[in-house]
DNA sequence: GGATTCATTCTTTTT
DNA sequence: GAATGAATCC
């Protein structure tokens, strides 16, 4: 950006003590702001650390210190709240009876530690729920309740939340077992050691003057009550955020707590940044007019001096191929045009919807990116092997030894584990412990029977283990530490069982590699400990050149903070964006529409919305009707360049029997009674939509999609009575 | 104990 | 349609 500070800007970045709320809209250069005020405060003497400044992704704290670094040479501490939370209970959760050393366990890791407490617990036929019960203790943690503190609550049913209670309960014990801390536990004990350690607090109270959050719109009960605690002697608070572009309510994300800023913090002071400098006014404009549709919102009308521009493009497509060859055709024509692939985004709501474009790029030799999705850290090799090293950092840490003692196979399977389990558990000792006393001592544990083989793999095991404990003692180098690792494991064995995929992540391996050696040489007092936990909180793996000539792929929540000159939003479609599982409520649907928003304010030039008439949706063909948010925005400041007649005459058109085009129905069905698209109701199975009408032995038949069941149903007409719905 | 096949489930977003 | 889990067979 080249323009000077604006006064509002300006008056954000002169402000030094006290509380500051920051109304930062799309595109106002928030994170300038930030930046800006802390070269400011470093500029009128305070210590670099004496500052502190929270974001809510790792990406985004990394660009902070980027660009801090471009404006002065001191080092601030920028980090998340989870890697400030992990920080802080790295030098102090002894305060509250913690080991210091623990591990983090990541989603698959508590998921699978809930799945054993179910089955300890005997609710076997609870699997299925295992996600549903990790979400319910995830709230419960973000609103910093305990087991005990539960209430029955009127969702669930007394059989659920007994199941629910025990399970979370059992699942604490475990973790405080295993020495393991899950990523909401990184919150809720750094609360809990504020609130219950005096000293703690004193220090940490005292340690940062200055405290600066970014998306603050974001942030959860226990991230505010984390704020809360730090700023509390200081009250030098300074918070930047957009109500508007909250997205993350799904994960316990309290819009009030920007909402009510003032309130919380006395003598706050709010300004409100509304001059937009990325997108040119047709974008803008149509973006604000949605945005206005919802209830609850802090009001601010965004404005921008870059001119009228483009309109905004409204597609709709046959099916999704149509629509991402549309979108090909429009990258195509732009990169002729002399934009870069770079500077082009194409969004989807979730990542399914990534598969059908990356096939299209690739077709079309457009290089691509996907930003976000699978990360690195979360490769089955990659953890197998960063599970190598938890264990050996953390002998208690069931999970990742049970993920790592039959890597490459050793005859040590699951029956093994289990018998080891219970040893472990009724002689509380760590799971190493109980490993080593067989081997060295046999007829302590009499109960494991041990052939001659097991116990020599498990001594290779346990040999492995030591290796890379003295490897850390003595600070041998990560990289090599590493390759010894997977040497001395014969890990590539396992990788050799599935020839498909061996190269792939043999490749990863080395990646693994290489970047331990970047480290080795960025930080010579880096501890294996320290590795570890940079790694266990960082989910996305930032491709290694970000301003790669790509276009990128990402889902409409990754591209928050960013922008691009060629902004495509596909898949506009009821049940996609909003989501199905969004409909049911107010909040959750203005959560949708916020999205959106974001997605739009994206664009700095110009901005296609794309949809499909048909889909394929969970397998089967889908009638797909276009997104309610497509109506909600301004007709003026929209260009529908594929049709003549506008996009609602097609949509009256759609909705009519006459419907001549359809890639997945036969004709046949031109005389039919129902014809393909027509809502029909079945006494048993509710509300459908004809997906297939044709001839079949016994009459005329059709293919119906039930919404109740989500499934489609071949129905033969004169035995199933169905009425028009 | 291990591998293969079959079946079922669940489809949102992520630190 | 993918990915996980259970059942079955070696």
């Amino acid at each position: 950006m080249t323009h000077h500070l604006n006064p509002h800007q300006d008056q954000a970045v002169k402000h030094i003590e006290g509380p500051m709320l920051v109304i930062a809209g799309a595109g106002s250069g928030k994170t300038r702001i930030i930046t800006h005020r802390i070269v400011h405060l470093l500029n009128i003497g305070v210590p670099a650390a004496e500052i502190l400044a929270v974001t809510f992704t790792n990406k985004a704290a990394e660009e902070m210190k980027h660009r801090i670094n471009q404006l002065s040479f001191k080092n601030i501490l920028t980090c998340t709240f989870h890697s400030l939370a992990a920080k802080i209970l790295r030098e102090s959760i002894h305060l509250i009876g913690f080991s210091n050393q623990f591990s983090i366990y990541d989603e698959d890791d508590s998921l699978s530690l809930i799945k054993s407490c179910l089955k300890t617990l005997g609710y076997e036929d609870e699997k299925s729920r295992v996600k549903s019960i990790k979400s319910s203790i995830s709230q419960a943690k973000n609103d910093l309740k305990q087991p005990n503190d539960l209430k029955a609550d009127s969702t669930l049913s007394s059989l659920d939340f007994t199941i629910f209670k025990s399970t979370y309960s059992l699942y604490q014990q475990k973790l405080k077992e295993y020495n393991a801390l899950d990523f909401d536990d990184l919150l809720f004990q750094c609360v809990h050691l504020l609130k219950t350690s005096e000293p703690a607090r004193v220090y940490y109270q005292s340690k940062w003057s200055f405290i600066l959050i970014d998306e603050y719109q974001d942030t959860n009960e226990a991230q505010y009550l984390l704020t809360k605690l730090l700023v509390q002697k200081h009250q030098n608070l300074f918070v930047v955020g957009d109500p508007d572009q909250s997205i993350y309510s799904w994960r316990g994300a309290n819009i009030q707590n920007i909402l009510n800023f003032e309130k919380d913090f006395k003598n706050a002071k709010v300004i409100k940044l509304e001059q937009n400098y990325r997108s040119t006014n047709h974008i803008l404009s149509a973006a604000n007019s949605l945005i206005q549709k919802n209830s609850s919102r802090y009001e601010k009308n965004l404005w921008s001096a870059l001119g009228d521009g483009e309109k905004v493009q409204i597609t709709t497509h046959e099916n999704e191929y149509e629509e991402s060859r549309y979108v090909m055709q429009r990258i195509s024509s732009h990169h002729a045009r002399g934009i870069g692939y770079e500077k082009m985004v194409i969004f989807y709501r979730t990542n399914a919807q990534s598969r059908i474009y990356e096939d299209a790029l690739l077709k079309q030799k457009i290089p691509y990116v996907i930003v976000g999705g699978i990360s690195f850290y979360q490769r089955r090799e990659i953890k197998d092997l960063l599970s190598y090293l938890k264990v050996a950092i953390s002998p208690s840490d069931f999970i990742s030894f049970s993920r790592t003692i039959n890597l490459p196979k050793r005859g040590l399977g699951p029956s093994f584990i289990e018998k080891l389990k219970e040893v472990s558990e009724r002689a509380s000792l760590p799971i190493l412990e109980v490993c080593t006393k067989l081997i060295c001592s046999p007829l302590s544990f009499i109960e494991c029977k041990l052939t001659t083989k097991q116990q020599e793999s498990l001594k290779g095991y346990l040999e492995v283990i030591e290796y890379i404990q003295n490897g850390a003692k003595n600070r041998i180098q990560l990289k090599e530490l590493i390759k010894k690792t997977i040497e001395k494991s014969n890990y590539l064995d396992h990788l050799k069982e599935d020839k498909e995929t061996y190269e792939d992540r043999k490749a990863n391996l080395d990646e693994l590699i290489t970047k331990a050696s970047e480290w080795d040489e960025e930080n010579e007092e880096l501890t294996l400990e320290h590795f570890l936990e940079e790694l266990s909180l960082k989910s996305s793996s930032e491709g290694k050149n970000p301003y790669h000539e790509s276009v990128k792929l990402m889902t409409l929540h990754n591209g928050k903070g960013l922008e691009f000159d060629v902004t495509c939003i596909v898949g506009l479609e009821e049940e996609i964006l909003p989501h199905v599982n969004s409909k049911h409520s107010n909040e959750e649907l203005e959560e949708e529409r916020r999205l959106l928003y974001v997605g739009m304010t994206r664009a700095k030039k110009h901005l296609y919305l794309t949809s499909s008439s048909y889909r394929m949706l969970w397998g089967t063909p889908r009638l797909m009707e276009p997104s309610r948010f497509l109506e909600e925005l301004d007709q003026e400041h929209l260009i529908y360049p594929l049709k003549k007649e506008s996009f609602f005459e097609r949509r009256e058109e759609r909705s009519t029997p006459a419907l001549s085009r359809q890639s997945f129905s036969e004709e046949k069905s031109a005389e039919d009674e129902f014809r393909v698209g027509s809502y029909v109701i079945h006494k048993d199975f509710g509300k459908g939509i004809i997906q297939k009408a044709y001839m079949t032995s016994l009459g005329k038949t059709y293919d119906v999609f039930f919404n109740d069941t989500r499934s489609t149903k071949s129905l033969v007409a004169k035995f199933a009575k169905l009425k028009r719905g």
